[in-house]
DNA sequence: CTGAAAGCGCTTACAG
DNA sequence: CTGAAAGCGCTTACAG
């Protein structure tokens, strides 16, 4: 490899004054730069090297984005990958490279010292200037790692920390609409499906006990939003089954509908997302069901394919949430202030919602 | 920022010895290291910082993706999604971080030193050990930069280079073997329909002097299977219009599609991707045409939503070229041995294309 | 406007 | 099994 050093010697100047030619064009003069810089060319060097300038000057020029589970899920979930879209507008604008940081759970019984080996070489590794943490759950090692090491630091979709930066939506209260439309369309009889309550792959329906002792915060506050319109109804939410796909997968999300179809003469179901949805009309179709009039369905996201399929869903705006994120990291990261934005979410009625079939026979 | 070097002082030993207890546990005793690790924890050290490994050791631990356009197109088309989605598979695996580079093409008109400081700064900057190169066209300054640093590279969907690692289709037989399709079921008059030629942003009907100076690989591979089947069928090549998008953006796909189902007498077109292929479908829906009767339509990728809208298609394993792309770069890092691959592809007859309807009358 | 010098945090060959 | 030392490529405060 070409060093500045070389590109000097063959210039006769200093090694700093090739420095100033590329970062510096104040610091040098212009007949001297352009010298330096035909030779740098000549000689087959194209630049500062980023492990010596971040070395020296603390700054990598990445952002990561810090996702729970496999990066390939990160590109299957179209709600994700709109998402990452945002944050790499913004992230290109400021040329700043986007690098994607999987952070999978600790391996179950792993003892103290792979641990520490495993986190210290895990995702970050100075890797980036700052990182975005997206929908991580409470206490995560990656997260605390970060924070204990100062990485400045946006969390989106992820449980609230004190003291530091945050994106999201009131997800409560836009679970509360979507619910409360079946509510005042006559619903009484409901089921809920979300993803994931715990990274600790459980499966099925949810208890109680576990639904408080949730780490996702989105899936948290979405359950409560719905179970607080389906309380004022009159409804004990205690009756409401909640399933859990336990991860994000189709084949989970396929299983995960099935059982909640299967929930005794519910007329309606409350999906945590557009793409548990899909799942729940996809299940019934093939079991033949009428949507929406035997059951009808509300999901999250307003996701790509939300209106082609008609559904009925809370819209909210995913590109900006990435842009708005990432904008803020990069404040974060040069000034140092921390802020917070909730953005906003609306309500969509399309046609896998109805009235509950009167017909329909109480057990 | 805690360092090795106040770690090892406070446990009494030299700053080799604890980067030694995070990197080579076998050159130190498990006593020794178990302690060193605790003492770095406990002061709040997490491990090796990675710029000052990478500028000692040579390897960042991230591979790159390079992406003609802006990284929000790479988030846009679901069929790069998916290749993105190999490549993150692969990358997760090995414990790589997955970076992804845009690099536009230079602004017009750009002088000389502008170029060769934008040129260093450019996308790969050291921030990578290799790079997996998208659908770059032939030329473009960032790879030639890349090439002549000697950064490891794997070209996918790209022209190819000398000596250089190569994944990607037979495009040409492929589009042949979609051509051919709408031959035998009848059509003379067809429509081709592109994204892009040359990054010069040119949209709207394609010379044959353009078609000749394409640097696009796939398009130009595509184009030529098209017409080498048309003219089989006896049908003059020169006379089949071909349209450009001139970008990847929606509202380009759907001029591009006006302007292709607005050629007189054409019965049959075929879109260079499963997302033009999309766009003529709404085009001609819009337009009131029957699809398949009035026009027959094919795509390319078979990508998510070609199987729900039963488009007629060519699939290729796109997450599967995203992999072998990948672990044939990490390979390469590894070893400096090149390869090449050229994945299969197979013709999917859906519901978009059918005979040309008889009763259409010829102009 | 230019140059000599220090040092960013780390890995590894070497000597013990 | 452990430690002292060199040096990876760079930026920048400082002196001229």
């Amino acid at each position: 490899m070409v060093t500045m050093h070389e590109v000097a010697r063959e210039a006769g100047v200093s090694q700093a004054a090739v420095s100033y030619a590329f970062n510096r064009p104040g610091k040098i003069s212009a007949g001297q730069r352009d010298r330096i810089l035909e030779i740098a060319k000549r000689m087959g060097y194209h630049g500062p090297d980023a492990a010596g300038r971040s070395l020296r000057s603390g700054r990598v020029g990445a952002v990561g984005v810090m996702v729970q589970d496999t990066l390939a899920y990160a590109f299957s979930d179209p709600s994700n990958v709109e998402l990452l879209r945002g944050i790499a507008e913004v992230g290109e604008l400021a040329d700043v490279a986007v690098t994607l940081i999987p952070s999978p759970p600790p391996p179950p019984g792993e003892d103290e010292t792979s641990a520490t080996i495993r986190e210290a070489n895990a995702g970050l590794r100075g890797l980036v200037d700052g990182v975005i943490v997206h929908a991580m759950p409470e206490r995560h090692p990656a997260v605390e790692a970060a924070v204990s090491r100062g990485v400045p630091m946006v969390l989106v979709d992820s449980p609230k920390m004190k003291g530091m930066s945050f994106v999201g939506l009131d997800d409560e209260t836009a679970a509360h609409a979507a619910a409360q439309h079946l509510v005042m369309l006559g619903h009484r009889r409901f089921g809920i499906v979300v993803d994931r309550l715990r990274a600790d792959r459980h499966v099925g329906l949810v208890s109680r006990e576990r639904m408080r002792r949730g780490t996702e915060k989105v899936p948290r506050d979405r359950i409560r939003g719905y179970l607080r319109a389906i309380a004022d109804a009159g409804v004990d939410p205690d009756d409401v089954p909640v399933v859990e796909s336990g991860g994000f997968r189709q084949d989970l999300y396929m299983d995960a509908a099935e059982l909640v179809l299967a929930q005794p003469d519910i007329t309606a179901v409350l999906a945590m997302s557009d793409v548990l949805a899909f799942a729940v009309l996809d299940v019934a179709e093939r079991q033949g069901l009428n949507i929406p009039h035997d059951i009808s369905v509300v999901g999250f996201d307003d996701a790509h394919d939300a209106a082609n399929r008609g559904l009925t869903t809370v819209r909210q705006p995913l590109a900006e949430k990435g842009r708005v994120a990432a904008q803020m990291l990069l404040d974060l990261i040069e000034t140092g202030k921390r802020r917070s934005t909730v953005l906003p979410t609306e309500f969509v009625a399309r046609e896998t919602t109805a009235r509950p079939r009167p017909a329909r026979k109480q057990r």
